[in-house]
DNA sequence: CTTTACCATAAATTAAACTGATGGTTTTTT
DNA sequence: AAAAAACCATCAGTTTAATTTATGGTAAAG
């Protein structure tokens, strides 16, 4: 049994395809096929049921993939420990990112970020919460940029910061002559969300259920980008929340129908959440180091009230 | 980085010597050299610190053999899940008994396991328990038969049976006319105990310590056995406490010095304890089994109270 | 019924692991 | 202090293992 082994049976468990597998591992197929085998041979048992199309995992192949997954993450973690004790700081990184989040906070730590560690590798995804989620389990996402809190096995969480929702009121709408907004004055059915499958649209809905019942469950329009927002609201359709940091590039005249929340605001977690495991910990600490010093002096502190990202089914 | 490797860098760890860790992994000691200067080419660190003799290992290096550790032990669990699944139980097993409960059990579940379990390769060493636990953490014990709680890390205890302590009380003894025998009875400093380091002996101490303090730190004579002990008390030096187990061979005529405690009888609790890794857990369980089943016929239940093994300081 | 997708096998090549012989240090013995 | 022993590294050669290219067989798709 070796480490690449191993290493097949997990790009084939993966791909459920021994060509495609033996692609992602940058070997020919026969390679691929002929370890495995060699593998199943030493252990006297199949992993894979090669009989049907597309391929099955055994009930013992199963258990095999589980346990070589840890033997392949903790025969990577060695080279980690090397370079930890080297100071090095290097490599590939994938990194994925909520789409609320990517178009702002991207921009402003990606050039500072690779100045100071050019040696990493650095491989964003912009993809929502519960895809990221998989991703970090499975391995294929080093860490992930996401609102909080999750509270999820095997997932750490290290906040970032805390971003102040804003409200973003029209001329004419009932609420434009109000100073400060306060929770109590949300109405789930008068505020414009983001499509489903964003968790700013789940913590809105929160929000509001806070202070008010939903009334029937038809909302008027939903969009994927607050731009798109901003300009129905604009049309007199509603109002709707914006997570502070989309609120810095709006026009000025824009800016004007911006109403902050009154202390405590309510405020979403931005955390970086990784595997419990630790793996590539000093990049993962570099990047949280970078960020939460940008950030630092672009959110002024303030008393916020976190809100959870998570949708109440 | 091969698992090959792994494991020819936890032999020369463990034996500090490149012919002596080549000779255990049985290759020449070349291909040990070799494959070592490999990995660490690999990874770029030095794992060994070969100019002095013995040689010793670089602070990296220590890292990286407790990382070796892990994944040379989970890749072996892989045999086991495939073992397990397929029903079989066999292989090398080691397992550690401590020096008051081997001449007693060992005969009495030996034969039956090794009959039921042809396959598995039982090898038995008696040592103490501090030794057996670092022998069970460091992976050369698959499980041990020891005196409990000990309550330490990484190691699991499964309770086996509760063998009372039985007073060995001679004619003219002060407390020869009692019937039961009570801890408030007992006097550390009349009390024959077995020599340092066997817990049995600390068991003793702690149960005598709960009724009284010592009285000066000196004990009149210490053996390792029980057969001396019991001579001793004989000859009038006192008395003595036996374990349950060891009172059934003695002859009729000193079975009549014996006095059983009041209930509840102090007790010790012996255990199979083990890595919690659960490495060879197919076995370990077989083993619980044939052992509990036999123990059960032969103490009686009673009411117990449980002596912690622990020499405290 | 043919085509396509996909895995297994075979033979040849390339790469890796291992051995036996040897030489240079360091430690131990005399 | 010299000699012997212990011990690790290196080298050249051998054996073993991994990988590739080419090809054949089988199940699903058209």
């Amino acid at each position: 049994m070796t480490i690449t082994q191993l290493q097949y049976v997990l790009a084939v468990a993966e791909h459920k395809n021994f060509t495609l597998a033996a692609e992602k591992s940058f070997v020919t197929q026969p390679t691929l096929s002929m370890q495995v085998q060699k593998l199943e041979d030493e252990l006297g048992v199949l992993i894979f049921d090669r009989s049907k199309k597309p391929i099955s995992i055994t009930a013992v192949g199963e258990k095999i993939v589980n346990q070589a997954k840890n033997i392949v993450a903790e025969a990577e973690r060695i080279k980690d420990i090397v370079d930890q004790d080297k100071g090095f700081i290097g490599g590939d990184y994938t990194l994925g990112i909520i789409p609320t989040v990517m178009p702002t906070l991207l921009p402003m730590f990606l050039n500072t970020f690779i100045k100071k560690y050019p040696k990493v590798n650095l491989i964003i995804k912009e993809q929502p919460t519960d895809v990221m989620i998989r991703n970090i389990l499975d391995g294929h996402l080093d860490a992930g940029i996401a609102a909080t809190p999750l509270e999820i096995e095997f997932i750490k969480e290290r906040p970032l910061y805390y971003e102040p929702f804003v409200g973003y009121v029209p001329q004419n709408h009932r609420l434009s002559k109000e100073q400060l907004l306060s929770t109590e004055h949300l109405d789930v059915n008068d505020v414009l969300l983001l499509q489903d499958g964003h968790c700013f649209r789940d913590g809105v809905i929160n929000l509001c259920k806070a202070s008010k019942n939903i009334q029937g469950e038809m909302f008027k329009i939903e969009s994927g980008s607050f731009e798109t927002l901003v300009s129905l609201a604009d049309e007199g359709m509603g109002m709707t929340l914006l997570p502070y940091l989309n609120t810095v590039q709006l026009d000025a005249n824009k800016k004007q129908n911006l109403k902050p929340f009154k202390s405590p605001s309510p405020a979403r977690e931005i955390s970086l959440i990784y595997h419990k495991s630790e793996l590539k910990i000093q990049i993962t600490d570099a990047l949280k180091e970078v960020i939460s010093g940008i950030v630092r002096g672009a959110i002024a502190f303030q008393d916020v009230k976190i809100v959870s990202p998570l949708a109440k089914n």
